[in-house]
DNA sequence: CGTCAACTTTACACCGTGTAAATTCCCGAA
DNA sequence: TTCGGGAATTTACACGGTGTAAAGTTGACG
């Protein structure tokens, strides 16, 4: 489900697009304003914030969305999509030796990051509060763990794989490596470039997973 | 500082202990509650179920602590003391070699984790709401920091450090896989032993910052 | 002209934190 | 023995943010 009170019935559908094809409507008016809003991984976002943001008063977003975490989840999609983000996963895919793999598996995710970072802020601090937003980030995690499998069986097919580590074992390490925090801590707190932190990674994921 | 408001009185110190040696005091007994609860990372306690754990009115919580993240705080000190933390890090500086030492420091972080990632947690979801929360896991993680800084000299100055990295950056990276997140994912979601992850930590460190 | 949907305004309930004050209880010193 | 005074207790309330409820406004389209 979705918000927090056992809401009956269950929302009739996002809406048949009856808009043309210029002014955005409100609902996405809101997503925009919300990712606005939280891109830098601003912390203290309200509703009454993003609605302000949106030129729309707080009631009407909750018109368009039962919960903040809803909307939250709703700017999540919303961004993937504007990102193409399962394209360029699905590209990763196409290198042709299992370290390539890795590699561009990386990079590709590491791209990611920094454009959902305010977003997945926002949405892990309501992951112990709100069922709807664990179960859409556990998602989101299980959707990351499985292109670390897709990686590492690559490089196990290859014969690449370190032979210490079961397939499973390099995957949870792999996943582990990837992380928002890890990426938040080296490129927030420790000022590193992108790039750095891509080569980074790269580096010690081929460490501590290839043979 | 401590809490939310302008506090100008900035309190008259703990207590001169007035208490022989018996019965715990009712400070003793809130954190001692306090940690109980949090032990195992459990969310969402409230001041509320502290008091009631501690046998104690709400209010009497709030005679003790000024605020909820001071009680955190209070409870994260009170169990570094129980639990010897400064003399078990110290310890892994004894180790000989480089590696040795490194691999004893991670040790001993490791055992530290378990012990205060149920609290940790509950700082932590309060980092960017509260300022005296934050600046109390800054403080922590400065404290890791240093210990990583110091095992990193160790393996350098044996001539032993990746040729790639310099010491900031071999510290960056220590600093960053020692982190709870990262701990909390492989023993937590991916259901890692403890003993397992030392180890798979251990060698990990070793790939990526040892020549 | 009527009506339907989107949006606005106003108002309120709920929760958890934190403040405030009056009251009880007990212990130790004059 | 009485008189503090400290430590709790109880009760009550303010605040901020989320979410609900309902009545009123507006504009497009039949």
């Amino acid at each position: 489900m979705s918000s927090k009170k056992p809401n009956s019935a269950p929302k009739p559908a996002p809406k048949p697009a009856p808009n043309a094809g210029q002014a955005p409507d409100t609902r996405t008016r809101i997503l925009g304003a919300a990712l606005e809003l939280l891109s830098g991984g601003a912390a203290g976002v309200r509703m009454s914030d993003i609605a302000k943001a949106a030129g729309v008063s707080r009631q009407a977003v909750y018109l368009h969305f039962p919960a903040r975490a809803d909307l939250l989840i709703a700017a999540v999609r919303h961004l993937d999509e504007l990102r193409e983000v399962d394209r360029r996963l699905e590209e990763s895919r196409q290198a042709k030796s299992g370290r390539a793999r890795l590699a561009a598996f990386i990079a590709a995710w590491a791209g990611y990051l920094p454009e959902i970072h305010g977003v997945a802020r926002a949405l892990v601090a309501m992951y112990d509060t709100d069922e709807a937003a664990r179960a859409a980030w556990d998602d989101r995690m299980a959707a990351l763990r499985h292109g670390c499998a897709a990686a590492v069986a690559a490089l196990a097919s290859d014969g690449a794989l370190n032979p210490a580590l079961t397939e499973e074992d390099a995957t949870d390490l792999l996943w582990t490596l990837l992380s928002h925090h890890n990426w938040e801590r080296l490129t927030g707190d420790c000022g590193w470039a992108q790039e750095r932190y891509v080569a980074a990674m790269q580096d010690l994921a081929a460490r501590a997973l290839a043979a």
